[in-house]
DNA sequence: CTATGTAAACAAC
DNA sequence: GTTGTTTACATAG
């Protein structure tokens, strides 16, 4: 170590001054717990070492500073220091050397040892390092605390409120606990058990001492010392100093020459912990810590304290060439000092059009905060490749994490970077930081940032299979936002958008514009690659939503109108397939799609066979699907016929848009079909393969402005129906249905049959639709709203506009526990009571007419969709 | 488990 | 290619 240069408390250059002026500055706007940034061992004690020691003129805090500065600048010595002499040895010599930070590059061996690139590495027996004599310990010593009392350190230096965690006193209490297991046995004596914890598991263990001073891990033995610690922490001098005075081997050595051997290991191992274990930490950049520095030599400056969350006997096994001989033992996290991200915004990249606008801070090259509170070299840092993420730093190494163009660094929640600690350095070669948080700070993946990195540098061929790895940016993470755009999701800001909009609605491409308008992010990645994949989740979204509506554009060929479901409560609201797996609980999927394919196969089987039963009920499309459910609730050997329809119905309740949608039904509503056992005709219909597939599900999406059955998207020319004009209903009567129309709730909540539902043969119900006697599908009704086709208006007409009296089936259908009538004398009542209260028209406008259709009304959503269900299949 | 984001299949236009 | 629906999957809380 004579190549450390005077150690001795040099006098603080004006450059040091300043430096710890800002620092100090910065430590003052942020708590120690709430540090931005958590600082690598190396980084921490090579920039205090440049602070408090400026070196040699070659090596001075501000060359130490630059953004330019890497590890390799580091000082030989100061490696030395930071490492140990095998690990600075290393270092010194190459640079993959460091990302081998981990327990065999800290291994003692001898000091003299030189080290050679060019041999190829030897192995060896664990453990011959130590002496292989291992005097026995007088028990005694530890019959009481050894310490007393722990030297105090200048008060001056301390200040009065300062007080330098001590051993003695009451809190040796501790330590005796500790050292002494479970049997009474002295810790150090001779006969020691393999950890604290348990002392008799192993009887091996408790016979054979590990070291020479017993079976005690350097970890085991820092950990004493620190819990022993009323302050639970120490200096690295005091952690000596506990040593000395209560393990009788390292007393032996502590006052002469011989213990800088073990000193230095304690350093190396110190390091290791620290490095490599969640159980030390060091409060980086706190003020006290400073002041620790300056009570203590230069080789002192480490304060380790034992993670106070952590029990001392959980102690990291760090590697197994420490201690191979325990069993792993399971270890909760220890995040007892949070972690701070750290973030990097260049003022410079900050927006400046669309001053108001939420979403452009977002942008992760704008991240906004902490920029001022980081001291200047760590800026100078290349952020990107501290993370501690393997798979961040591995992707960002590799050319920038996806979506994450921000020059921002953080740590993945799980991985340890919040124990990072001890040694400092200034700025620092990316990779080479990169590889030593790699090897010293494991992941909670299990994986380092070396491995990653390997991995990510064409380590081995990529799998074939594509495999989604949708691990949040390093940018995002920093600023503990949910997405790379900011807080907001999808859905909020196409409601915004939407609210935004002076009509209160978009199209589709319109919504895109707003997003690349209006949000950087998404401006920034407004190429046709780019933006297909936001532009599908806007898609996605707007499908899935509630709280969205669709309203059909009339013009051929024109996208549709999207508005925000004014139904739709504030905020988040279901998506629409929610419900989907709730009502398909009793079936799992296995046995559903075994369903379908039987049932598939059965109605393809039955398509061959020809037509059979077409005379029954094939004339009316309606009336086949009124006739299937039929006549599956008479099959009690059906297996929960119901259910089948629930679930699919449920499944195509996501289907919400508004009336008009004619088209792009996915595929998967002819599937659904298939659910069903249908009866032998059905299959031998020629109108059964082209049942309307909205027909029970998406009745409110009808559209009766383009022809007959126009809206019932049967894709087969439908059979022609009774043709008479009957005029559309009135806005009231939309408004007794409007509420299962415009948003159609009901198609959010599963329909739950009741389980002694039989349904009545209802021989007059459907005779009358069985000719499509739905005369209004004839009619078109003016909508004020461009567009915009009521779909109760089916059920109303059908209820109401022919004559006030209830329908044949409704009548028919009249059952107690019934849910379809349930809702239908709802409907009744609504509308009932809309006609005779003289509700104002309130179509006058769009909005007033969204107001109108929409409002929301008591009618439970399962109601009002068998019930509109029930007309349309009338 | 839920909410959300993302990718993708599929179909209609 | 766009629009729309739906499913599947990953991730975070």
């Amino acid at each position: 170590m004579a190549l450390m240069p005077s150690l001795s408390s040099p006098p603080l250059s004006p450059s040091f001054t300043s430096s710890i002026s800002s620092e100090q500055a910065y430590s003052q706007q942020l708590p120690p717990t709430h540090l931005p940034f958590q600082f690598h061992p190396l980084l921490q004690q090579h920039q205090q070492l440049h602070q408090l020691q400026p070196l040699s003129a070659t090596f001075t805090p501000e060359s130490s500073g630059s953004s330019n500065s890497s590890l390799s600048e580091i000082p030989e010595d100061v490696m030395m220091e930071m490492l140990g002499d095998h690990g600075a040895a290393e270092a010194s010599t190459s640079t993959s050397s460091v990302s081998r930070f981990g327990a065999d590059a800290f291994m003692p061996t001898p000091d003299d040892v030189v080290m050679n690139d060019d041999l190829e590495p030897i192995p060896r027996d664990r453990c011959n390092t130590w002496p292989l004599q291992r005097p026995q310990f007088d028990s005694s010593l530890i019959s009481k605390p050894t310490i007393e009392k722990i030297p105090e350190e200048d008060p001056d230096l301390f200040g009065s409120n300062e007080q330098c965690g001590r051993l003695g006193g009451t809190s040796t209490n501790g330590s005796i606990a500790m050292l002494n297991n479970s049997n009474g046995d002295a810790l150090f004596g001779g006969e020691m058990p393999d950890s604290p914890e348990d002392g008799s598991s192993n009887s091996k263990k408790a016979t054979t001492r590990r070291n020479a001073w017993g079976n005690m891990s350097y970890a085991e033995l820092i950990s004493t010392a620190i819990n022993a610690s009323p302050e639970k922490r120490l200096t690295l001098a005091q952690v000596y100093e506990w040593m000395v005075q209560n393990v009788p081997y390292f007393r032996d050595k502590g006052d002469s020459n011989s213990s800088a051997g073990w000193k230095k290991s304690r350093i190396t191992v110190l390091l290791l912990i620290i490095s490599v274990s969640l159980e030390f930490i060091v409060p980086a950049r706190s003020r006290r810590l400073d002041l620790y520095f300056k009570s203590f030599s230069s080789r002192s400056r480490l304060i380790i304290l034992h993670r106070p969350t952590c029990e001392a006997s959980r102690l990291p096994r760090m590697n197994d060439s420490l201690d191979d001989d325990f069993p792993p033992e399971p270890r909760g996290r220890c995040y007892t000092w949070p972690m701070q991200q750290f973030v990097f915004q260049d003022p410079s990249t900050l927006p400046q059009h669309h001053p108001h606008n939420p979403y452009h801070p977002m942008h992760p090259h704008q991240l906004p905060h902490m920029h001022h509170t980081l001291p200047q070299p760590l800026l100078n840092l290349n952020m990107t490749t501290l993370t501690s993420s393997g798979s961040s730093v591995a992707s960002s190494i590799g050319g920038g994490a996806q979506g994450s163009p921000g020059a921002a660094a953080t740590a993945q929640p799980g991985c340890s970077s919040s124990n990072v600690i001890a040694a400092a350095t200034a700025s620092s070669q990316p990779q080479t930081v990169g590889q030593m948080l790699a090897a010293s700070v494991p992941c909670s993946s299990g994986m380092t940032l070396g491995m990653s990195l390997n991995l990510s540098q064409g380590g081995g061929p990529m799998p074939a299979k594509k495999k989604r790895c949708r691990k949040k940016p390093t940018d995002q993470l920093a600023q503990k936002k949910p997405n790379p755009w900011g807080e907001e999701s999808y859905s909020d800001i196409i409601a915004k958008a939407l609210e935004s909009a002076p009509d209160g609605r978009l199209k589709l491409n319109e919504i895109y514009q707003w997003f690349s308008d209006n949000i950087l992010y998404f401006r920034e990645r407004s190429s046709q690659e780019e933006a297909a994949g936001w532009k599908n989740s806007i898609r996605h979204n707007l499908s899935l939503h509630s709280r969205f509506m669709r309203i059909q554009n009339e013009g051929a060929g024109k996208s549709s109108w999207w508005v925000i479901n004014p139904e739709a409560k504030p905020g988040r609201n279901p998506r629409r397939t929610r419900e989907r797996s709730n009502t398909i609980e009793a079936t799992t999927k296995a046995a559903l799609d075994k369903s379908r394919r039987g049932a598939k196969k059965r109605i393809e089987k039955r398509a061959l066979m020809g037509s059979v039963h077409s005379g029954l009920n094939g004339n009316s499309t309606a009336g086949s699907i009124t006739s299937i459910q039929h006549d599956m609730y008479d099959d009690d050997s059906m297996q929960s016929p119901f259910d089948s329809m629930t679930a699919f119905r449920s499944r195509t309740q996501s289907t919400m848009s508004v009336p008009g949608n004619t088209s792009r039904v996915s595929p998967t509503n002819c599937e659904l079909y298939d659910d069903l056992e249908f009866p032998s005709w059905v299959g031998d219909t020629p109108a059964v393969p082209n049942i309307p597939n909205d027909l029970v599900d998406r009745t409110d999406q009808m559209r009766i402005d383009n022809g007959p059955l126009a809206g019932l998207q049967i894709k087969q020319e439908p059979k022609p129906i009774k043709t008479e004009p009957i005029a559309p209903p009135s806005y009231h009567e939309l408004n007794s249905v409007r509420g299962p129309c415009v948003q159609n709730p009901l198609l959010r909540n599963p329909i739950v049959p009741s389980t002694n539902f039989k349904p009545m043969p209802l021989p007059g119900a459907f005779g009358g639709y069985q000719n499509g006697a739905n005369p209004w599908l004839t009619t078109s009704v003016p909508s004020p709203l461009p567009g915009i086709q009521s779909c109760g208006i089916v059920a109303a007409q059908n209820t109401l506009a022919s004559s006030s009296a209830l329908p044949i089936d409704l009548e028919n259908l009249t059952l107690p526990d019934q849910p379809l009538m349930d809702m239908d004398v709802d409907a009744l009542i609504r509308h009932e009571l809309s006609q005779a209260g003289g509700q104002k028209s309130k179509a006058t406008n769009e909005k007033s007419f969204r107001n109108f259709i929409c409002a929301p009304h008591p009618a439970h959503s399962k109601s009002t969709n068998q019930s509109v269900k029930s007309f349309n299949t009338q």
